[in-house]
DNA sequence: TTAAACATTGACAGATCGGTAAGTTATTGT
DNA sequence: ACAATAACTTACCGATCTGTCAATGTTTAA
């Protein structure tokens, strides 16, 4: 298999797992989808897990990535970053196809925190909040952990109710809160 | 099968899916694990997914049940059983065995909004937002809603992180959070 | 006592699971 | 050209999945 055909096969299951859930979507029907055979898919992947850890680290590039370029077009300051959080969240919400969080699904299917899988979604969120914190800093308010882990809760649980209760509003409400954090952090200015 | 052996069944099987997941688990360990045979199990539960969704309306009852009284217990005003909130929230997260919502896990595992078993998750989140928003109406803020969907976002969000991260220190921080959101609901004060 | 109704069982179907062995095709180096 | 090797496929393995069937106990009622 050409590192091309890997590159396909590792697109093709993010796709598939973040439409149909990992365990509910086998080696089987990933072959069908791809028309590569089970065998040459397990020459390069020795377990469905190893396809599976490639498959998320693949979506936490992709993920940051966007994230954060999508916070940088849209705001200029580091505050205005800090609420362009939320606008981001708001589009993601929106698209076609948004079935919350491939890690939070992921740690709910793999829910024990020593299982590989698990460990790589807290990994991804750990990026994530670090990057915030980085936010935060700049911003300077004087606890920017403090103030990320604030705002980390409000995207979280806002991924959590937009998949549960759709996405109209939910962004909306978590950067009125987060507005209210920021000011608060800032010194209630 | 008695109704009472149907709902040591239902019980054991909220434990055992909550262990270990519901596709995880399958019909031929439960029968195992109870002692009563499949087709035993079959004749009161039409289909795997039927048992589950009796499950979770157990699960939604103990949880919502503790979770009042809990706060309940240790608030005796309106406004702190807004913050209350946050500390039952932090004795569930340090509990041996926790592993997040089972809610948030089940419809991880069954993604699509028009599926039963998450219909019955969002069921379940929309009731405990209607219990939070009279709280809040309690509280006097000028716009419940809107500070019982924050409050639920934190919530939400917390139960992500402390299932991802560990329990130590997300529920302090929610309800850090959450105390700025409700002063600033309730005027700034 | 005995027959109807119900409860329960072990064994099994058919499908699918993750993973592999053996064999075939294509590519490479010399 | 040709042997070595890498890439790839088909067919299959044993295990497990949800769900069912025929047979056997067990209770109930007249």
């Amino acid at each position: 298999m050409s590192a091309s055909k890997k590159t396909i096969l590792i697109e093709k299951a993010l796709e598939t797992y973040y439409t149909g859930g990992f365990q509910a979507v086998g080696m089987d029907r990933l072959a069908k989808e791809t028309g590569i055979s089970k065998t040459s898919m397990y020459k390069h992947f020795r377990t469905k897990e190893d396809l599976i850890l490639e498959v998320l680290n693949l979506r936490d590039e992709n993920f940051r990535n966007w994230f954060v370029r999508r916070i940088d077009e849209l705001a200029s300051s580091p505050v205005e970053r800090l609420t362009a959080i939320f606008d981001v969240l708001g589009e993601w919400f929106h698209e076609d196809g948004f079935l919350s969080c491939m890690f939070i699904r992921a740690s709910s299917e793999y829910p024990n925190s020593d299982h590989p899988i698990h460990m790589s979604s807290a990994k991804h969120k750990r990026l994530l909040l670090t990057y915030v914190i980085g936010l935060a800093e700049q911003a300077g308010v004087p606890d920017p952990g403090q103030l990320a882990r604030q705002l980390m809760l409000l995207k979280e649980g806002a991924i959590v109710i937009a998949h549960l209760h759709g996405p109209d509003g939910v962004a909306t409400h978590a950067k009125q809160a987060a507005e209210v954090l920021i000011n608060n952090a800032l010194g209630r200015s």
